[in-house]
DNA sequence: TTGCATAAATACCAATCAGTATGTATCTTT
DNA sequence: AAAGATACATACTGATTGGTATTTATGCAA
């Protein structure tokens, strides 16, 4: 019936990414279905169809959204600080923040896609394996930087500790999510913490 | 037509698992449909149901199946080493040869069930979670070993560091396959055993 | 105020989904 | 060799899937 064609597109769109956020992350893709999106939105699929081109065209930008609810915020932190190991600290005190919230709106949307979509929506596992890189560079020339100011070991390779330092982080929202256990959570990090005082 | 008749029924459902597997890990729950194991298995939808009670009981024998894949050589393993660091050591070493394998059948099967079936197949993701659980227990009970034995320092939380110990190998399981780079997984694992030469 | 573009709803589609009822061939038991 | 059990295939179901064509309602510009 169209009453709400006053409402620009732009805004639907933005309202259907943000309901379907949620679902994509907790359920993945093959587990939501346009049922799931019209019933969140309480759109019809003519609507959500007149807006994106398929379920995929949806599934990618729920990413971006995601993705970007993450890296915005833990920008913001970095960047107000100075030395290189107070950035990575920064980062890593960020998640021990955010796991709450990551957990409950259905873990870390990275993760989520590198997984869920492995194999089933090739577009959408690119999309993640470009973040994890672009992650993995970010970290990595913040090492370098230590390295070079003597804050870190010469020895310590950054492309390694980079990856390293992920996968921590990954692997601990997927065992704190997992096991239901924020302090557990923040307990594998803060020995991340006292470890990167060592390095 | 029965042609099949004088096969067990205990052979066809685990070649029904054994082709379902590398399914069921790769494309997950909701990604792998009957007909994917019709064309996996050669078999037609009435032989897989008289087999099994329906697709989630599928899914749950070729959980118990990957993970036993898992569990059994890496028991082997750990049970010829004597001291707790060794038995650590030799556990992290089972991973980094296995990567291979492990990667081209689909990852970590406890990874992929905790992260797949979150919300969706509860009765998945509770066999996941009680598996995650008796491998911390595992390394826990190795960790505590070592403290009482002065192998690791007094102060080391067991609790905290087994989980610890499996966030790392499940982080760097995820990003090692998603960047498709066994160096970088071996490369992680080789970064943990040095520091686990230190705790 | 009359058209026009837009946005959303309705109604529909073929394909596929998980699951079932029935049929049939083979093995086992007697 | 006849009867029953087993193991698989065939054929079907209703529901749901992603996606499309059409219609209707609204705001905006002429």
């Amino acid at each position: 019936m169209g009453r709400n064609s006053h409402i620009p597109a732009e805004d639907t769109e933005q309202f259907i990414i943000e309901k379907a956020a949620e679902l994509f992350n907790k359920k993945g893709f093959w587990g939501t279905s346009l049922s799931d999106l019209e019933k969140a939105t309480g759109l019809t699929k003519g609507s959500i169809y007149s807006n994106f081109k398929d379920k995929t065209d949806v599934s990618l930008k729920v990413f971006d959204y995601n993705y970007n609810k993450l890296r915005e915020p833990m920008g913001d932190r970095v960047k107000g600080k100075t030395t290189a190991k107070e950035k990575l600290m920064a980062c890593i005190d960020f998640y021990i923040t955010y796991f709450p919230s990551m957990k409950s709106s259905g873990g870390c949307a990275i993760q989520n896609a590198l997984i869920d979509s492995d194999d089933t929506n090739i577009a959408l596992f690119e999309k993640a394996k470009s973040a994890l890189g672009s992650w993995k560079d970010t970290l990595q020339k913040i090492i370098e930087a230590g390295i070079q100011n003597g804050e870190f070991r010469r020895e310590l390779n950054a492309g390694v500790y980079s990856a390293y330092l992920i996968a921590i982080i990954e692997g601990a929202i997927l065992v704190g999510k997992s096991l239901d256990s924020h302090q557990l959570f923040s307990d594998m990090l803060a020995h991340l913490k006292e470890e990167i005082t060592r390095i």
